[in-house]
RNA sequence: CCGCGCUUAGCUCAGCCUGGCAGAGCAGCCGACUGUAGAUCGGCUUGUCCCCCGUUCAAAUCGGGGAGUGCGGACCA
């Protein structure tokens, strides 16, 4: 696979990339073996014991173990197939701190057990991604936030770095409130220090962590580390309009909502004729159902009333759009479709916990008793 | 350790001074209109007034005790 190749893949359906020139450069031609087409050099590289820049770049993405998850996350455990594919070496943590750290979303006892339950969450995400979950590295946060050098690092970060700077950086990330905790303030460095710790050249992440990284690519040269590149994914849609909200269900499909909850959710998203802006169902489509689609090959299929032009195939996103956008798709028929596929695609997530009952009522304890 | 504030619907709060059927806005739910949703219109629901004890014919309201939460003070060897 050519650096262009691999570029599109890791870009593509991203919001932004900080910056692009620095992660072609991380993706090229890296000491130009190009005549060794297999991308697993790296095992040699290794062997050989020089971690130099024959490298298999690493992307990382961490998920705070909070509340269940939900399509916004699968958006972004889809992309990770991309990154696969296109030769990355693989991290998610499991930030369990961070899910305390943060207005203690999660209950410092019920920690391991959310962390476990998002680990088998987003197994079953990446798998049903058409990726393989093996080549995955899951690491937890308390495995190595508690490291001394760790530990250092994060006070000497603390003493030179400002309450409002990382107040600004955590904005859209640590819940706001009059009278913040210690915790979530701590919460950006522990972050940017995860970037360092994890050896990660590509931190990913939803556009809502620009600002938390971006201290980071501040911050971390300052203390002897390379600043990452950025990778973000867009922010979706919420189902009830606006921003999409994890605490309003009506706002987002969860990956264990059943079937009849799906095509509820869809069924009552804002969805103007025509629209794009906004448009929680057809960014559903975008980012997770057609890039799964076309891993499988398969087309997406509206069947509707003679009435109202019979069956429609689509190959593409862009062929779907462009109809809506022209009005050759009324909303009732896509949603109709949407939330079939939707609920196609969510069900091999939602069948691993049918066997595992006790991850989600041990995670969850006063919604699953 | 000391002082002060706050706690009422899912959320933000009013009501407390001066005791008399527990309220508003927002949210939510249901209808109408749209071949979806939203917007709009019409309608509706929502309570351990933080807890306990007391005063009173009557307590969200007054008195005492307590809890939770927040703020401030004290200290500068």
């Amino acid at each position: 696979m050519d650096t262009a190749e691999r570029y599109r893949l890791v870009a593509r359906n991203t919001a932004e990339v900080v910056t692009e020139a620095e992660l072609r450069d991380l993706l090229g031609d890296d000491g130009d073996s190009d005549d060794g087409e297999n991308v697993d050099v790296d095992a040699e590289a290794k062997a050989s014991g020089n971690g130099d820049e024959t490298d298999v770049p690493t992307i990382y993405i961490g998920y705070a173990p909070t509340g269940e998850m939900h399509i916004a996350h699968f958006t972004t455990i889809r992309k990770l197939a991309d990154f696969l594919h296109a030769g990355l070496d693989v991290t998610v943590l499991v930030a369990d701190l961070h899910a305390h750290l943060d207005d203690e979303k999660s209950p410092f006892p019920l920690l391991d057990a959310r962390s476990a339950y998002y680990r088998e969450a987003i197994t079953g995400m990446v798998k049903a991604a058409g990726a393989d979950p093996e080549a995955i590295e899951f690491i937890q946060g308390r495995e190595f936030e508690l490291d001394s050098d760790y530990s250092l690092d994060l006070l000497r970060m603390a003493a030179d770095t400002t309450v409002a700077r990382v107040r600004r950086a955590g904005s859209e990330v640590v819940r706001q409130s009059e009278t913040p905790n210690l915790g979530g303030l701590i919460y950006p460095l522990l972050q940017s220090l995860d970037v360092a710790a994890l050896d990660a050249d590509i931190a990913y992440g939803g556009l809502d962590q620009r600002g938390i990284y971006m201290l980071s690519r501040e911050v971390l040269p300052e203390h002897g580390y390379d600043a990452p590149v950025c990778l973000f994914a867009p922010l979706l849609s919420g189902l009830s309009g606006g921003k999409m909200s994890a605490s309003d269900e009506a706002s987002k499909v969860n990956v264990t909502d059943p079937t009849e909850e799906v095509h509820e959710k869809i069924g009552a998203a804002y969805c103007p004729r025509g629209e794009i802006e906004g448009n929680g169902v057809l960014e559903y489509l975008q980012y997770l159902v057609f890039p799964i689609l076309d891993e499988r090959d398969e087309p997406f299929v509206i069947e509707r009333p003679e009435q109202y032009g019979g069956d429609v195939t689509y190959g593409s996103y862009d062929a779907l759009e462009a109809d809506f956008v022209a009005e050759e798709l009324h909303p009732q028929d896509l949603k109709t479709a949407a939330a079939a596929y939707i609920d196609d695609t969510v069900s091999p997530v939602r069948a691993r916990f049918a066997d595992r009952p006790d991850l989600l009522r041990e995670a969850y304890p006063e919604r699953y008793d």
